[in-house]
DNA sequence: TTACCTATCACTAATATTGGTGATTGGTCA
DNA sequence: TGACCAATCACCAATATTAGTGATAGGTAA
């Protein structure tokens, strides 16, 4: 038997959920709650195998309760449930470790094939989520960044060193030049990035993918 | 009419998925292929809705057949095929701006109903490829990153500030402790990380999502 | 050719960081 | 209680980095 538990503020969906996933043979309905407040506190979920979390709810919203799950019961499959198909949602929850998102409007035969799916180790996904989750890959990669911040080659290759952590002296090194002209890159490339520092030139470095 | 083009290295196959297509009253075969070489020439697929592209044939493969349509004919969908489930050969293919991502064992009416999504602006996926998605997106690495490392929780706050690019004068400010404080806390995040300095320290809490 | 950019190097001065030691306070655990 | 740890602070010395100025050589484009 597959135990199930629900987060789900609306009281009929969180009924009716109840209902057809006790209708099923092979799986039963464990708990219920109209929100994660419960998760602050001692709620155990240790006996669950699968959670389906509502992503809109009060208090405290479907992707804190994915956090919270993940840190405190490792083991717990998460499926996300929402009406909207809000990127900035969608990346919030996956990158809180859910492991499946599939729209309301799914048809109840389908969500219990999402949780023998995710019992499984596949992801349940809609669709349409799932091509947004393809696009928010996609649209890290194409860049302009060598037009946008106009580093030369030999700048990109130093910062390259810098973001791997080597110091002025390593880089000097590497790259058999002395230190001071390290310096003078180091010096050009804070100025191009409009940083002020090493950490933030790596990050920057590291957020824009320059390297 | 959706008008779908192949491209499969086995002839059984090829033969069998082009009747497949033709079995169907909404979308017909308009040309078929063994490799990609073609698309190295003057082959057109301006007249293309869809391709079925498989990522392992000879010659030139799919992941590069993606890469050429893509750049040719934008407004071409691609959904990808396979017998692997090779997380470097998923991220390559979704990278390079494939549409979907479907194992070669998905049933042939699943097939068809996928040429649909992808027309209608979805990204069809087998639910196991969509889990190795999600966790291309998680992790990267292993989340017991705070138990192996054993930041302490002020020394993580602290991490925190350097990797957004604060210096230690403002790291000081901000939490309202002296810079000797700071210079502390430092050290032993250094020792705890296994590094000997900002920006490696930087580099491995961003790599590790310590932060 | 001139103007401009890149890469190179030197020098200086002001700050910042790193790597130590040592000490106090408060909390936790056996 | 005693041992231990996290967090705090101080002081010191050795390096490293940042921010300037100035200069040379080579390439390129108007």
């Amino acid at each position: 038997m597959i135990k199930v538990v629900l987060f789900e503020d609306n009281k009929h969906r969180r009924e009716g959920l109840e209902l057809l996933i006790e209708s099923s043979d092979e799986m039963t309905c464990i708990g219920s709650y109209e929100d994660c407040s419960m998760l602050l506190g001692d709620l155990d979920l240790s006996e669950a195998d699968v959670v389906l979390m509502d992503i809109d709810m009060p208090h405290v919203n479907g992707i804190e309760g994915v956090k919270i799950i993940r840190q405190n019961f490792p083991n717990v499959l998460i499926i996300m449930q929402t009406v909207f198909e809000d990127n900035e949602k969608i990346f919030a929850s996956i990158c809180a470790g859910a492991h499946g998102y599939i729209l309301k409007k799914t048809p109840a035969e389908k969500l219990i094939t999402a949780i023998h799916e995710v019992m499984d180790g596949d992801a349940p996904m809609t669709p349409s989520i799932a091509r947004k989750v393809l696009e928010m890959f996609q649209n890290q990669s194409p860049r302009e960044s060598q037009q946008f911040f106009n580093l030369s080659s030999r700048e990109k290759e130093i910062l390259t060193l810098l973001v791997k952590g080597m110091s002025y002296k390593m880089i000097a090194a590497h790259c058999a030049i002395s230190i001071n002209t390290v310096s003078t890159h180091m010096h050009k490339i804070y100025e191009k990035l409009h940083v002020h520092s090493a950490t933030e030139a790596v990050m920057k470095a590291v957020e824009q993918r320059i390297v």
